[in-house]
DNA sequence: ACGTCTTCCTGGGCGC
DNA sequence: TGCGCCCAGGAAGACG
């Protein structure tokens, strides 16, 4: 379930393999895990076009090809392959996508999820696998689209340093009268938080997953926006959390599963003060809370 | 306008 | 052991 520090992981490990490298040629094995600026096919519509295209082959727009890349780019979730005329692919890995970079004569299975496949001029190859198909991919063929779309999300959970994320916080969650859970999973407040995070954060500040957003008090969200800062850096640190299938571009795994301190672990006791975690649907996600540490109203 | 719910998808785990 | 059910959750769009 890939969240801001595993998307952060996956870019770091793409760096070096990616960076200054051509790619040649592209191929989409599936069509409608991509889609383009105006195209009512592609994307996330899919879902409700009733539209069910099968695993023909189908040529990738060029977006990419012949592009030189530059440093692969990150906002929230997002990872962006990036050309050096602007040109991007904007990468969401859902809750099971992958991009996994394959060396030179390396095997792939086309039909192990591969959806998407780049070629680069050293000979390796780039892929895009999900098997649950929450991902995407967006063809973004024009210079600006990328920090366009970015504009729309929240600051970025990681680089944004604390005392700023305190302040665009207080902003966004004024007049919002949702759980404060919620807000935090919605990613034009902050980018990056998904359920694991969102958990542990609230859990450091202190803060009962149900309170409205708009009910903390202001030492609450400074609490609150340094945790979200610390828990993403930390996790950063320990590579991302393996749960089941999250790895990086070389296959490698992360350990920030290891330092959860509620996510997973309900009705075990509180790392902090040894009171049984509570459980409950918050925002549709299951939540994890530690009764004492975090008190309702 | 805002907040909540449904929907998309597959594989692993569990109970019977 | 095998089958069927349930769950995991990011985020768009429908719904209230």
């Amino acid at each position: 379930m890939p969240e801001l520090p595993e998307v952060e992981t996956v870019r770091r490990s793409l760096v070096p393999r990616l960076t200054g490298r051509v790619v040649i040629g592209a191929t989409l094995h599936r069509r409608d895990i991509a889609v383009m600026p105006g195209d009512p096919e592609g994307g996330f519509s899919r879902q409700r076009s009733g539209v069910r295209t099968t695993a023909r082959r189908v040529r990738a727009p060029a977006v990419l090809v012949r592009a030189h890349l530059v440093e692969p780019r990150r906002h929230g979730k997002q990872l962006a392959l990036v050309a050096e005329d602007g040109r991007a692919i904007v990468v969401h890995l859902g809750m099971t996508g992958q991009l996994r970079w394959a060396a030179k004569g390396a095997r792939i299975d086309p039909a192990d999820h591969i959806h998407a496949t780049w070629r680069l001029d050293d000979g390796s190859r780039l892929v895009f696998r999900d098997p649950r198909r929450f991902g995407g991919l967006w063809l973004l063929p024009e210079a600006g689209m990328l920090e366009a779309r970015w504009a729309e999300l929240g600051p970025d959970g990681l680089r944004t340093p604390p005392a700023e994320l305190a302040a665009g916080l207080r902003a966004r969650l004024l007049g919002t009268r949702r759980a404060i859970k919620a807000a935090l999973l919605d990613q034009r407040v902050v980018a990056g938080v998904g359920n694991i995070y969102a958990d542990e954060a609230l859990h450091e500040a202190g803060v009962h997953p149900q309170r409205l957003a708009d009910g903390l008090a202001g030492a609450e969200v400074d609490r609150l926006a340094g945790a979200v800062s610390g828990v993403l850096t930390r996790a950063v640190e320990a590579r991302g959390s393996t749960l089941r299938d999250y790895a990086d571009a070389e296959g490698r795994r992360g350990e920030a599963q290891l330092v959860h301190r509620v996510y997973g672990r309900s009705g075990q006791a509180c790392l902090a003060c040894g009171a049984a975690l509570e459980t409950a649907q918050v925002a549709q996600r299951t939540t994890v809370w530690c009764p004492a540490c975090q008190p309702a109203g």
